[in-house]
DNA sequence: CCAATATTTCCATATTCGTCGAAATATGGA
DNA sequence: TCCATATTTCGACGAATATGGAAATATTGG
């Protein structure tokens, strides 16, 4: 994953209704779920929403369907797997330092992970 | 980690010079850098970069401590790993689901994981 | 004390963001 | 076709963000 798409997924992620949104997709599987059901859920207006879910959508986070009147939303989870390998790789030390333990690091000044592709 | 919380750190993560500056934080280690260093290495004005600072502060995703004239700026990978245990639980199906591979999941209706707390 | 260095605080500005009313569009059923 | 339902598009608004110039603050060395 690209800088810039985890920038996209990140900012996306970062708001109070998307996060609550994407974590009731995730939750419903890939069966997905209705606008509006999610929409009543949130106590969102559905053109706020609709806002909202194109963000998620822009940043690869959720897929969209038709279904008779409903429009069916959907986690791709794909897309927060790689999110998750760029904070990991880029962001925390390497997912070898980081993924055990509270991060034990050396204390000298050599840059820990040389091989962590800086983009 | 708390829903508040992560929405905290993905908010400050979610931003160009910040996530260049922290990626920085995070390769030098523990050790941190002085401020002047990332302000010229990202070609952004140090009052630009004090205030991004203050976001991954209040994000506890830094911390400052003064050396001389110079304040020091080191990562908090504690921090880092809570966001990515919050967003593995809650955000990704649970780690069981995700972690291994592009999230195989059931077909049925039947929320996979009724046992994910959601906050 | 004074000058140089390093960073922050204060302030103004342009941009982006989140919200929602109102109207438009799409679909299914009588 | 006409109506009800489901969602999106449009337009406007206040709030929050990102940016950087100018001045203030803190620290070291002479």
């Amino acid at each position: 994953m690209e800088k810039i798409d985890a920038l996209a997924a990140l900012a996306a992620l970062a708001q109070d209704n998307r996060l609550d949104a994407y974590r009731m997709l995730v939750q419903a599987g890939p069966t997905g779920l209705p606008a509006g059901e999610i929409a009543t859920a949130l106590g969102v207006p559905p053109n706020t929403l609709t806002f909202h879910f194109d963000r998620l959508r822009h940043a690869a986070l959720v897929t969209v369907r038709r279904d008779g009147r409903s429009m069916i939303y959907a986690a791709r989870f794909d897309t927060m797997n790689d999110l998750l390998g760029y904070l990991t790789e880029n962001c925390c030390g390497g997912a070898a330092v980081c993924a055990p333990e509270p991060c034990a690091k050396p204390a000298d000044k050599t840059p820990l992970n040389r091989k962590a592709k800086v983009r």
